[in-house]
DNA sequence: CTAGTTTGCCTTTTT
DNA sequence: GGCAAACTAG
């Protein structure tokens, strides 16, 4: 492609965006409100550089938070520039940092060829060490001791540093278990995705010539999402920025939606004051909603406290009015959104792939799921249960871990046993026993399996064996294609087999994911020639949800809220809106965890381009009992201007939309019943249907029948005929 | 040591 | 109303 001009780059942005893509010099903030372009700044400005500037492609860092958003951002960028965008690092805080460290971590006293920790191996491993060290795992969950020493991770204090937090038992035992948990990633050769980030920027700190060299690398730095980075994030942009000072930093702290994960605000809200000499550009116009979607998000965020002053305005007039449902209860809601989506469809208004469901739990898309089913509208699910942590998979993977890294004694538990093969629990914890005291590794004990006291002599063979499949495996690597290779994993250790013999309905989707497996896996290999079967594992480990959804399938979408940022669809349904839902009830506790539900109800409005529908619902099944949620107080933030009210009679209106959305959804099966009217069953002749209602079997009616008493059926199985 | 059963915990949000 | 650790019987 001939190299593009600048004139014509420029063409295409509005003068705010122009005066972004064109500070290239310096430190640069882009207050980029939502749907303002700010894909197309960065895309932009980088083409902007390895065109007309002439700036070499691999000197030029542009960090994202998702694969996908690197990925989108790459491919943008290769249509303006062509084939010299392949070189210019586009990736995520966690790859890049992973691909430094393939470089940098023997450093560290890492070996060759470290593995990467997800959080439930992570969990599992805080868990073992729990149990193991002898702590009391109902007073000390495992979960809670994990989430105090992210919470060190994220803001980089080591065990040596925490120390000083220790104040009262809890901070003590999360202590020792921090000590033991990083000492066995290191025995391990693991890192956790904290220690990706952390470890890089040890390696920076502690040697100057390696720092020197990376800034002297990067002449130019982006960073997307700026709101969203943690304070280990900040020092590693930071450190590496801080030889060129080109740094351009591009976000909107109305969108901070991960503060939970250790993101903090304030290196977006003080970065002029870090950068005195930065300049700032604000994206107000706005290139997606209607103006009525927009004056209600607008309001919404208006009432966060020590934001960024921002007002986005748009072109756009006219805009329908958003519509919302407090419904009687959670299945009432369903069947508004799945009657409204149907509606749309037949209408023409829209396509499949045009609507989307956004919820603020995961738990909450099995109403949604069930009711499109029903209706038989196509949907996709993004999240919830993913591919990569399947159990199935992540078993694989396991085996191929190990073979790679045999001290990763998480991966190496993890397959001891799967398939049984007579390895159980016992023996296990004596090898365990064993190789704490040796200050072995487990793998290594298995080697050792003879010096290990008490190990009945059925063990040791057993284990012998065991040691013997992955050895012969590990002879393997080279010969095999990373395809094959799986392929041999699955036999040869009989996994696949174990499956096979299940020969239930289940199993069978179990192989058929194992197969996606080596299909992801051929992919790989023909997208990555050159590189090695670790290359693989890395990227199966960075892997995000979001990386997964692919945008052009014509379903409807289903996601959380957290999933949704950055995405766009002409109509949005946001569901669950009640107080304990949405805002989440965890979070209901402080003003600070408050903002951030608003924020996250903002970056929620926001994707809509034409059609918004909020809904709640008074009453849904929690914990399997009916449960009270009083109206979200968002909504009485939005002013009742842009609402059109469906109905708002809250738990006075259970039972009359009850029955209103009942008739209309069951009239949507095909089936033509209502409240009153007379039909005849079969068996029992003649009766009068008294009600409608829908339990997790489907649609049922109840009709009382002269001499038989009210009878509440099925109606899928219903041998029911309407009478005249 | 395994397999089947009970209990007891849940539920934020994810790179 | 579901899943995974913990318990119990062979």
């Amino acid at each position: 492609m001939a190299a593009i001009g600048e004139k014509e780059l420029l063409r295409d942005l509005n003068p705010e965006q122009q005066e972004a893509a064109l500070h290239l010099d310096g430190p640069l903030l882009i207050l980029a409100g939502a749907g303002s372009g700010k894909t197309r700044v960065l895309t932009y400005r980088i083409a902007l550089l390895v065109g007309p500037r002439q700036v070499h492609p691999g000197r030029i860092l542009a960090i994202t938070f998702t694969n996908k958003a690197a990925e989108e951002m790459r491919g943008r960028t290769a249509r303006l520039v062509g084939p010299d965008a392949a070189s210019i690092w586009v990736s995520t805080f966690h790859s890049s940092c992973s691909r430094i460290l393939r470089m940098e971590a023997e450093r560290l006293g890492y070996r060759r060829g470290f593995v990467i920790y997800d959080d439930d191996d992570q969990l599992r491993m805080i868990s073992s060490l729990i149990k193991e060290m002898g702590i009391d795992n109902k007073k000390y969950a495992p979960r809670l001791v994990r989430a105090l020493i992210e919470d060190a991770k994220n803001e980089m204090v080591d065990v040596d540093g925490y120390r000083d937090k220790v104040h009262d038992d809890l901070t003590e035992i999360a202590y020792d278990v921090y000590g033991a948990y990083q000492k066995q990633l290191m025995r391990n050769n693991a890192m956790d995705f904290s220690d990706l980030l952390n470890n890089t920027i040890a390696v920076l700190e502690l040697f100057p010539h390696v720092l020197e060299h990376y800034q002297n690398h990067f002449s130019y730095i982006n960073v997307d999402e700026y709101q969203d980075t943690n304070p280990a994030q900040y020092r590693l942009v930071k450190l590496l920025s801080a030889g060129h000072r080109n740094l351009c930093v591009v976000g909107d702290d109305d969108q901070g939606i991960y503060s939970w994960r250790g993101a903090d605000l304030r290196n977006i809200l003080e970065f002029e004051h870090d950068y005195p000499d930065s300049k700032v550009v604000r994206l107000e116009r706005n290139y997606r909603s209607t103006p009525v979607i927009l004056g209600a998000a607008n309001h919404i965020v208006s009432l966060i406290n020590g934001r960024k002053e921002k007002k986005l305005w748009t072109e756009r007039e006219g805009g329908e009015a958003i519509k919302y449902l407090y419904a009687g209860t959670g299945n009432d809601e369903a069947s508004y959104v799945a009657l409204e989506i149907n509606r749309l469809l037949e209408d023409g208004t829209c396509g499949q792939r045009d609507v989307a469901v956004f919820y603020r739990t995961n738990a909450q898309s099995r109403s949604f799921e069930e009711i499109l089913l029903r209706f038989g509208i196509p949907y996709k699910i993004v999240g919830g249960f993913k591919f990569y942590e399947r159990r199935e998979v992540k078993d694989v993977l396991a085996y191929l871990k190990c073979i790679l890294n045999p001290d990763d004694s998480v991966s190496l538990r993890r397959i001891i046993n799967e398939p049984k093969r007579g390895i159980g629990l016992t023996t296990v914890s004596h090898l365990d026993a064993f190789a704490r005291l040796q200050g072995i590794t487990l793998w290594e004990a298995i080697g050792r399996a003879e010096e290990v006291g008490n190990l009945s002599s059925g063990a040791a063979k057993k284990l012998e064996q065991f040691r013997e499949m992955i050895e012969s495996l590990a002879n393997e690597r080279e010969t095999a294609s990373l395809p094959a290779f799986l392929h041999m994993i699955l036999e040869r250790t009989g996994y696949a087999e174990a499956i096979r013999k299940e020969g239930t309905f289940e199993s069978e989707g179990r192989l058929e994911n194992l197969q996606e497996l080596q299909n992801a896996a051929a992919e790989f290999v023909s997208t990555h020639p050159d590189e090695g079967m670790e290359a693989f594992l890395e990227r199966v480990s960075l892997v995000a949800e979001i990386d997964l959804y692919d945008e052009d399938e014509g379903a409807v979408t289903l996601m959380t809220l957290h999933n949704a940022k950055g995405l766009e669809f002409p109509v949005v349904f946001i569901v669950g809106l009640e107080d304990g839902v949405f805002p989440h009830q965890r979070s209901m506790d402080s003003r600070e965890n408050i903002e951030e539900e608003r924020r996250l109800f903002y970056v929620g409005m926001t994707r809509a381009k034409d059609l918004l529908y909020l809904t709640g619902a008074a009453y849904r099944s929690k914990f399997g009992e009916m449960k009270l949620g009083p109206e979200s107080r968002f909504m009485k933030d939005i002013p009742r201007e842009y609402l059109e009210v469906i109905s708002c009679g809250g738990p006075a209106a259970r039972d009359s939309i009850s029955s209103e959305l009942r008739s209309r959804e069951l009239e949507m099966l095909g089936y033509s019943f209502h409240v009153g009217d007379r039909v005849l069953h079969n068996k029992w002749g003649e009766g009068i249907v008294t009600a409608m209602s829908r339990s997790s079997s489907g649609p049922e009616v109840t009709v009382n029948f002269p001499g038989e008493g009210e009878r509440l059926l099925l109606l899928e199985y219903a041998p029911l005929r309407k009478v005249d």
